[in-house]
Order: C-alpha cells, then structure tokens, then sequence
DNA sequence: TTTCGTGCAAAGCATTTGCAAGTAG
DNA sequence: CTACTTGCAAATGCTTTGCACGAAA
C-alpha cells in the first residue's frame, strides 16, 4: 500500500481508498481484467462504489501513465498494470490475455515510411496452451 | 462488378445490390471506412438502405474472410478490403489508417511460447507523413 | 413454399456525462 | 472557501436483434 501511494504521490494522483483499492487490484489481477471485473471485485471491500467512479479513475491511470489499456477484444476495454512494452495473446477458446514478453525489431521506436512512431502495439490470436493441453487430453 | 459477383460467388455470398455497393465502397476506398462513412455513402446511391443492412454485411462480408475489421480506436469498427497479411499505423492527429506493409520476423504463424497462433495484429500510433509535413510549414 | 435479405424501430451494452452532495487541502 | 471526488441516473454512441414484409430459389 505504501508503494502504491508513492506511486500516486510520484504522478499526482490524490490517494482515495477508491482508487487505491481499484489500483491494488490490477497490481493483483495481472490477467487483464475489465472495468466490470475490478468493479464487481472492488465491490466487496467498499460497497457503495459506483461504475462511474471505476471508469474515472481508470481513466486518470491511463492518463497518468501508471496502466495501459487493453483494447483486443472489441467490445470490452481491458486494463494492464504492466507498463514495460509487451504483446498480448488473445486465446480464442478461453478468452485469456497472456503477455508475451518479445520485443520485435520491426517495433522500433522512431520513424517508418516518414511517418513519426509514438506507440507500438502487437498481439496475436490463437490457442493458449492450457487450452491445447486440455484438447489434447480429450483426443 | 463482374470481379465482385466473381468473389461473392466463391464464398457463397448472394450479390444483392446492397451488398455490392457496400463492397464496392470497401474496394474504392481503401482508407479503412467506419460502418457509418459506408452508410452515409451508399445511401447515395440506395436511399432506402439502412443501418441493419450495412452491419449485417459487413459481418457476413468479415465471416466470410472478405474484408476485415480493423479495431484500433477503440470506440468505432473499421472495415479492410485489404486481406493480405499487413500491418496499420493510426494517426493521432487526423485520424487516418494507413496500411504498412511490413512483415515482422516474430509474427509468423505458428506457435509462441507453447500458444498456437491463428491471427497476427500489429499497428504503431503516432503522427502521420502529411501531418509532420503541415506542423513543419507552421514552424 | 421455404429460405433468405431488408428496413424499421427498439434493445443492448460499455462508457461518459451532468449534477448535487460530500470531502480534502 | 475552493477545488476535487464521489454516486446516481440519464445520456451517448456503436452495434445487434426482433419482427414483418418482400424477393429469391
């Protein structure tokens, strides 16, 4: 909990058990959850939370720098406190975000065709393997 | 048309002429259009179509393997007539989606990690070529 | 005749916003 | 006192769905 207030203090986010409880999650839960996840989680330490104030403060994470937002899935937005550059796998079957930690040399910061790179992002889509060890096992 | 007619025949799709005109559009405009540019244009040509319609296509066009959605900001879908494997570079400033026709070493089919890949995404955000050119005349 | 495609309006769902009340500095 | 934060409910915006009618096989 110290850590995450001076993580706040560092970026200036005002420490209210909302959002330390909302961060604390996604420091907890690395597997990409959504908003609706961390409010229904949230839920049972402050009851009167509402979504509004889950949406706001992920929102002032994102700002702030201190998560990422997971876009793969199309319908749902889902959040990342893994802030070092890294690709997702999506798994078709489970609907599992893994982070995959390759760093491709194509994904340069810098220029590409003339124009100016700010961000890189790369996922793929596919199996996981827990769920090809399961496919295998009823085979 | 007769090259649209062609294609639709071969992955079983009946060429209504909604269905052509919204594929037509997808060929002639390969700027990656919105669900609503491709609604605003046919409907100069069927004023009767409507928004069901072109949703309804658009998602048989993308099962069908003809098109494909391109999810990068995060609120709206956008359609690719390009099916060959490439990669998007979104524009910050003036929100355009160019293709970049790169391929990454890393993102071959097949597996990573013992997780078997079906789908490669990859896509860079930053400022366009016609952007930097336009802030570089404002200096 | 049976299936498919369309248009319309309503519904769905994730997310945002307006507002009033409460809280922190 | 002033600015920020919260919760609630309503609104927003994209997309899907239910339904009835018409067209195609």
């Amino acid at each position: 909990m110290e850590r995450v207030k001076r993580k706040f203090d560092e970026v200036g986010i005002r420490p209210t058990s909302e959002r330390m409880s909302i961060f604390r999650y996604l420091i907890d839960n690395r597997n990409h959850p959504t908003a609706n996840m961390i409010y229904n989680s949230v839920l049972k330490k402050i009851p009167t939370i509402s979504k509004a104030t889950v949406y706001n403060s992920l929102n002032l994470f994102t700002e702030k720098g201190v998560i990422n937002p997971v876009m793969i899935t199309g319908n749902e937005t889902r959040y990342d406190s893994n802030t070092s550059p890294h690709h997702h796998f999506l798994c078709e079957k489970c609907g599992k975000i893994i982070d995959i930690d390759i760093q491709c040399p194509y994904f340069k910061k810098g220029m590409i065709k003339g124009n100016k790179i700010n961000e890189l992002h790369g996922y793929f889509i596919g199996i996981c393997k827990d769920c090809l060890e399961k496919q295998k096992d009823t085979e």
